[in-house]
DNA sequence: AGCCTTTGACCAGCG
DNA sequence: TCGCTGGTCAAAGGC
């Protein structure tokens, strides 16, 4: 049944219109010429001696680490301080920095100099902070391994783009396969690329070889680089680590990279099982299915042209704990696979196409694999869910609102019932609502009802949806799933350990890094939903 | 071989 | 009843 003539094609299907090819010239003649002049001494001027430095770049980063992690979190202020000797520590570090401002000066193609060291800035913090993560576990191996992962990944993930020839060489040796999370940021590299070049008059092919072409660039914002690549979100960052775990893999790298249809790996395995144009959206809506038995999670996801994510409609929820890779348990602490496996309200920290998707992944009873200390950034006000996220805004066909949503795509998370979103197998204590404006549905708060827990629960309905339902859960239960009610024991004991996962993570609110019940280890899951303008 | 995507057909709800 | 629309099915093909 598959085919058809190409007349019929709907716009969807038309071939997407040829990628760019960008090209840099020499790593090191780019990124010296960027940061020369103008720089005070710090970061760039460690950078951009490092870049001068012809080492081998396929080092394991555990290697290269070797010194500067003995402390890691000294190791990652080390490259805030004013520069002193280059130690070899340093050098190492900022040999991984060196991914990380090419991975910015790419995509901030039109930023200046000063954009470009804030941003490196903000990359390295989170290093800093994974790095805190994992101190709590002592385990310097480990903190190697992410590193190592992550190094290896960047160098998957930018190599192919600005070294043309070195990208044919991983292709032909088949030695990088990204994670879903780089092979959506690179399409959207790419496709962001090929738009900018249109909209820019660009040509197909240009070049990073002098700052000027970091800020002649016209129309653009400085925002650009949030728009074409997801944050190094902590989430992605753990993606990335798998990903690059899969170094030997048989993953083609073009056809990887560039597959944008995939839905993100948020952890859970999806099965694609149609696609329509609907109407009123100006983009297709792809249909996924969760491929695990009897699970009857579904979602909808729609896509620019270019592949970003412009919408995502979760409804259902997992009955079932995420599968996980092999490579993630065998590197992972058992009390960090437990975290990993609940989390659902774990938000990220940014509304960009790829991790809002985990948003919602997270929102719909998925998890994230970790939460950086850089959400404890997060805004109060960016905290409240937005009551205007509604089921309706997915089919906004506005174009202006739908650009809007290349960065900051609608999630919509549904529960069939009330009863579904209830019966959790815990039980709970209404002790308050709140009508919000703009919403005819009151926000319900729940409390659980076992003495001594402090678990709550916040609901929430879409004003034009009652069934759109986002439920955040603040807390960890400190007792076990009280007998089942109606439910089958089954269902009782997937939900509840769904729900106790849940409450083992980061939360919305961060109390300290404390959660509710005052568990320092158990902090309190939280939820970010950045509000949505609309103009 | 098995899983996944593609895609036209089909179905159900609604006005 | 009819047409429109969103959602799903399932055969075919790809990987």
């Amino acid at each position: 049944m598959a085919g058809g003539g190409s007349a019929n094609r709907p716009p969807w299907k038309e071939p997407a219109a040829p990628r760019p090819t960008i090209s840099l010239p020499p790593r090191a003649a780019s990124m010296e010429t960027l940061f020369n002049g103008g720089f005070s001494p710090g970061p760039m001027t460690l950078l951009s001696g490092f870049l001068n430095d012809g080492d081998d770049c396929n080092k394991s980063f555990s290697q290269l680490l070797a010194g500067a992690m003995a402390s890691p979190v000294a190791g990652a202020a080390a490259v805030h301080d004013s520069p002193g000797p280059f130690s070899p520590s340093r050098k190492h570090l900022i040999r991984f920095m060196e991914y990380i401002p090419m991975n910015v000066a790419l995509l901030n193609v039109n930023t200046d100099k000063y954009k470009l060291e804030t941003i490196t800035y903000t990359m390295l913090d989170i290093v800093t902070s994974s790095t805190e993560l994992k101190q709590n576990d002592s385990k310097l191996v480990d903190m190697s391994e992410l590193f190592s992962g992550h190094v290896r990944t960047c160098q998957s993930h930018l190599r192919p783009i600005f070294h043309p020839s070195i990208k044919e060489s991983l292709s032909s040796q088949r030695d990088v396969s990204f994670g879903m999370t780089h092979q959506q940021a690179l399409a959207q590299v790419s496709s962001q690329a090929s738009q900018t070049n249109s909209n820019m008059h660009l040509q197909t092919e240009y070049s990073l070889s002098t700052p000027t072409s970091f800020t002649q660039v016209p129309g653009s914002t400085s925002n650009t680089a949030q728009q074409l690549i997801p944050p190094l979100t902590v989430d992605s960052w753990a993606t990335m680590t798998e990903s690059a775990d899969h170094s030997h893999s048989e993953q083609k790298l073009q056809s990887s990279s560039l597959n944008v249809d995939k839905p993100a790996d948020d952890g859970y395995n999806w099965r694609k099982y149609g696609q329509k144009q609907v109407k009123g959206s100006e983009f297709p809506r792809s249909y996924y299915k969760c491929t695990h038995t009897h699970c009857p999670v579904k979602k909808k996801v729609e896509r620019s042209l270019e592949g970003h994510v412009t919408a995502i409609i979760y409804k259902g929820e997992h009955n079932h704990q995420r599968p996980h890779s092999k490579r993630m348990k065998d590197t992972m602490t058992s009390n960090e696979i437990s975290n990993m496996q609940g989390n659902v309200s774990a938000g990220t920290t940014k509304m960009d196409p790829e991790s809002s998707q985990a948003t919602a992944d997270h929102l719909s009873g998925s998890d994230s694999e970790e939460v950086g200390d850089h959400e404890a950034e997060v805004d109060e006000k960016n905290v409240e869910p937005d009551p205007k996220r509604s089921k309706t805004e997915v089919s906004n066909s506005d174009p202006a609102s739908s650009h809007k949503t290349v960065t900051e795509p609608r999630i919509i998370v549904q529960t069939t019932s009330e009863v579904d979103l209830l019966d959790d197998g815990y039980r709970w204590r209404k002790y308050g609502q709140k009508v919000v404006k703009g919403n005819p549905y009151p926000r319900s708060y729940y409390k659980c009802t076992t003495p001594g827990c402090n678990v709550r629960k916040h609901v929430e309905r879409a004003s034009t949806d009652p069934k759109a339902v986002i439920t955040t859960y603040e807390g960890k239960h400190n007792h076990d799933v009280p007998a089942a009610k109606t439910n089958s024991h089954t269902m009782a004991s997937n939900t509840a350990s769904h729900i106790k996962s849940q409450n083992s993570n980061p939360g919305r609110h961060s109390f300290g890094n404390r959660d509710i019940s005052g568990n320092d280890q158990q902090p309190v899951a939280r939820l970010r939903l950045k509000e949505e303008q609309i103009t």
